[in-house]
DNA sequence: CGGCATGTTGAATCTAATCAATCCACGTGG
DNA sequence: CCACGTGGATTGATTAGATTCAACATGCCG
């Protein structure tokens, strides 16, 4: 057995997976002993791309990545953002081509796990599958309120949104408390991900900071006017879908 | 055996599924054994609520539907378009709170299908929830492409990718052909599917007619420049996941 | 120290939204 | 048959939100 002080690599999995869904001593034995195979890499390294067919799936164990897609003539979407214990491409185990790119943002933590491990471990342990099932579920609840942001929300309303959103997903799984957090990539990236150019994306902060809403110092955000970013940005945490519980 | 002059309700599904993967003739026969209720529906009705928790799930007939979510101050963002075929609320079986509302465009046939019968079909026929989870997560590919246009493309772009994507689909179950189909909603539709205004989306589709890309008369779209729409959209059917097959 | 990435700010410009009419097709009732 | 009402499409004028271009500041790293 694991000693408490050197923890396993799948922690950030078993937490991210506990805050959407219970699950027992057993199945989480079999996560804990999935083979993975663990690499540290860059900030703006590419991890699958668009296009290709992976054989197996990243789980994010430190750091930052995202899912994007280019167009010819260098524009980027951002699709999504990923904290530890997300499997960005997941969905490759299901549709084998990939229509959209993942990389890091930051220096970050991979660990790598066979499509037939992972089909192994859910079919021993269905209810493990529809965890996983659940998870690429929750992925497209986040598409969702992201395309109203960009379709329908003005910028400040789409940035505050956001910003509830990163704070309440990396809370879940214990990367975030007292409304702070670590957000270490550039507003320009934050610009892909809304529709608005990284000048626009400045202002904006601006005007947060101006209204005493936010401090974001050295990349580390701040929420200080939390109620009121919530108000402006019409903020449903429904669509997290987060397991309720007790207590931590 | 049912007479070929007597379609089954349930043939929309079997094309859908079709379209996306190959099953056998025992799970082909287990969909059209599924008991629904099918209704006649009113254009612009309800059908699922935000917020409420279903207890079945809503498989389109015929005519148009559309997922959305409301502002409070009635901005609406269309999520997705759906036609014969699609389950809309396909994703409820394994989230139960509803994070946004599905509701008829035109007139339209609905079956409900309880969740109950839908679980008691993947656990007979594993096959069968492979292909729907297959068919939820093409959902998110859709998702992933309208983000790229709302928050990428511009509005001529836009469109242009909108028109593409909605010919093949209606192409793949059989409902358009020879580049042309029916888009039987308004543009205010359109506009708040695109993030766009009505107004700006009446502009674009008449820049449209003027390059003779389009024509459009009565509801009725024939795209006249198919390439030249394809090129301009950088349109690239990847994302659509259609299953490959040498006919028919 | 110099170089580079990121953040900040101002000015000009542009895309698309908003506001406001008007038009047209269609259905209804007198 | 025609007046009327309605919903959707179209067009023009104006405005707003966001982009683009440009410059400069800051901070980090070799």
């Amino acid at each position: 057995m694991l000693s408490a002080s050197e923890p396993n690599p799948m922690d950030a999995l078993i937490r991210k997976l506990g805050s959407i869904a219970t699950f027992s001593a057993e199945e989480r034995q079999a996560i804990e002993r999935l083979p993975v195979n663990v690499r540290m890499l860059h900030p703006r390294q590419d991890i699958v791309r668009d296009g290709s067919k992976p054989s197996q799936c990243c789980l994010l164990l430190s750091g930052w990545a995202c899912r994007y897609k280019l167009l010819r003539d260098g524009r980027r979407q951002i699709l999504s953002f990923h904290i530890p214990g997300d499997i960005p491409d997941l969905q490759s185990l299901q549709i084998p081509t990939m229509d959209h790119s993942v990389a890091t943002l930051t220096e970050a933590k991979v660990a790598f796990i066979s499509h037939e491990s992972l089909r192994g471990l859910t079919e021993c342990f269905p209810g493990i599958g529809e965890v996983l099932t659940r998870c690429v579920l929750l992925d497209a609840a986040t598409f969702r309120e992201w395309m109203v942001g960009m379709g329908r929300r003005d910028a400040f309303e789409a940035i505050a949104h956001l910003l509830c959103e990163l704070y309440l997903k990396l809370q879940a799984v214990g990367l975030a408390e007292n409304y702070r957090f670590s957000l270490p990539f550039t507003q320009t990236d934050l610009g892909d991900a809304l529709g608005l150019s990284y000048v626009h994306v400045n202002r904006v902060l601006q005007e947060m900071r101006g209204k005493s809403l936010i401090t974001l110092r050295c990349h580390i955000l701040e929420i200080t006017g939390w109620d009121e970013l919530l108000r402006i940005a019409e903020f449903d945490a429904t669509y997290l879908h987060l397991e309720q519980r007790a207590a931590g």
